[in-house]
DNA sequence: TTTAGTTGGACGTAAAATGTCCCGCCGTTA
DNA sequence: TAACGGCGGGACATTTTACGTCCAACTAAA
């Protein structure tokens, strides 16, 4: 049964929404027994005329009576709904999970793919893949997106896919850092997702751990300048989230700075900055590209991450606050609803 | 799975159609390994834009890849189409069999429900259901109904569920003829459907096995005259189809009627006429309503019978050759196939 | 170099979806 | 009993979407 279903939200993603729309309107007269039309519209939160529609395909299918008094579920509608819950269940159940995160952190919106990523590569991928679907519908016409690093984001890309060319989009790396492997560098990233979008690119070629001086003279270079103003501009920022130690590891910082992290009691990372547990910022990158006003500007932000392991570390930055939307699986939302 | 996907069909009616079309699609791709839009289109017997629409939405769901060189299937995709093909066997297998029945009777609609009518209620019911739809998806403004009587007739008034009102249709019995039971009768059935869809309806009261001049007489009355002339210019007719046997004895003929049907090979009987094997009208009801002139001149001639049993005088009555739509069953359409 | 086939863009038209308003009906309440 | 509020459903202008059609640019193979 799951398979079959899998396969349809693959084959038939609009249907599948229809769906969900329908089955709300069912489940809505269900409970209520009978109601009116502007009602149940003001209870499913759809236009009266939008709803009327799919009220008339509902009575067609013979799942709705209609009287004077209102409308109420026929024997073979109930019939219906009660046969489906565990079936929606299967399909939309994560959205209770999501309406939970959503609210516990205050973001506008939040994808949840089923399973865990620590457990399973095909969850990986799958998260990848919810994220290249958020990023794609969160674009618009002329957005400049800056993408950060890691193999979450690199996943990501690999699975963006668009109906169209996107000619008028650029997609840059949200800070310099040249520390990592390449596969799962930001640059390679924004080249990756511009190159499978027809999408336009810069990259920012900034090594870490720069001194004072060396880092002002980079940045008077004209080209460094400009891919960083454009950074600086970005609508739409996109980052996965890191445990704060592995990350630390990873871009091979000094002992001494990572006794330090600890003793600050860092958790998390996200676009290059550490947070703790409350998601006070303890530490920053010392590289060039986005700032923190930068990302409090930018007007849709995107964290994915996933695996129970990361779950703490999510909690982190979304306490953080400063992200719009979040795309994890199953277990880092159950994790991080436990470190709310 | 069955199930589910059952459920579905009800939320969503023309699911199968868009999965199909999608399925269709990408097994072309599959096959052909890389292709061209216009010759898919070809192929799949779409238009090009139309097709291209459906491509956008599989591109946008990562299935497809697009290069100058044409189309071809990405990892995922091919992975779908191969795990798909089990499923759509089960789910589609039956548009195999109403092919096959379509071209061997010279039909030009052909509707199967999974199941054998007669070893459960429920599939009787979803016959019911099928019937109604059809007749649903055929009616124009205006039209004229002629339906006949019976139990498959009357399950499929039962549950005729229709969108809006129809104001301007008119329901009639197709024929006279008290003898059955009320709830089967075609007088019964017309105003049910009547009443469902908001239509108006006539009813025709003429006893069976009138005199010739009883008849004459009964004739010559206005309103009998008035609704005969309706019942003859209907557009569109709806029928079950019986055993001869049975329906001679349901209808009380008398014995000699009775031996002589035998002896004349009579095996099926549908709107008041009985067919031998070859579709040869043997004997008529004796009633006023629809002569076979009128069931020629009809627009649409539906009919609707299912069960294992019923399969040869389906057969029979197909040979008859004036239907345009049969409704059945799984078990009578391979038995109708095996009397071609 | 030519040719046939490909994608993607563009655009006017047709069709469907939608917002909006109103009417007549019915049960309830004053 | 009369007024009222909520009901379904009809109607219609308008917006949005789908669709048919044509064309330009490009590529691979002949």
């Amino acid at each position: 049964m799951r398979k079959i279903v899998d396969i349809q939200k693959k084959l038939l993603p609009d249907l599948m929404q229809v769906m969900e729309k329908r089955y709300d309107i069912l489940h809505r007269i269900y409970l209520a027994g009978t109601i009116g039309r502007r009602t149940l519209a003001a209870s499913v939160d759809m236009t009266e005329r939008i709803l009327r529609s799919e009220l008339e395909v509902l009575r067609t299918q013979g799942l709705l009576d209609t009287a004077p008094a209102g409308m109420t579920l026929s024997a073979s509608g109930k019939q219906l709904v009660e046969e489906m819950e565990p079936i929606v269940k299967e399909i939309f159940g994560l959205s209770d999970l999501e309406e939970a995160v959503r609210t516990a952190f205050g973001l506008k919106r939040v994808i949840i793919v089923p399973g865990d990523s620590d457990a399973s590569d095909h969850i990986k991928m799958e998260l990848g893949r919810a994220g290249s679907r958020v990023l794609r519908d969160s674009l618009s016409s002329g957005d400049v997106v800056a993408v950060m690093g890691g193999s979450t984001m690199a996943r990501m890309a690999s699975q963006f896919a668009t109906p169209s060319q996107m000619k008028d989009n650029w997609f840059v790396p949200a800070r310099g850092g040249l520390g990592e492997s390449v596969d799962y560098q930001a640059n390679t990233i924004a080249s990756e997702l511009a190159k499978r979008t027809g999408a336009r690119y810069r990259m920012l070629h900034v090594p870490d751990h720069l001194s004072e001086e060396a880092y002002q003279t980079i940045m008077q270079e004209p080209n460094v300048r400009e891919v960083v103003d454009m950074i600086r501009s970005a609508r739409i920022v996109v980052h996965g989230i890191g445990d704060a130690i592995t990350m630390a590891r990873r871009r091979k910082l000094k002992d001494e700075t990572k006794e330090e992290l600890v003793k600050d009691g860092a958790l998390a990372e996200a676009f290059g900055y550490y947070f703790d547990r409350s998601g006070k910022v303890v530490h920053r990158m010392a590289t060039a590209g986005l700032r923190l006003e930068d990302i409090e500007a930018a007007g849709v932000v995107i964290g994915i991450a996933g695996g129970s392991s990361k779950g703490e570390a999510i909690a982190s930055v979304m306490r953080f606050g400063h992200d719009d939307v979040l795309v994890t699986d199953e277990a880092a939302a159950i994790e991080a609803l436990r470190h709310v």
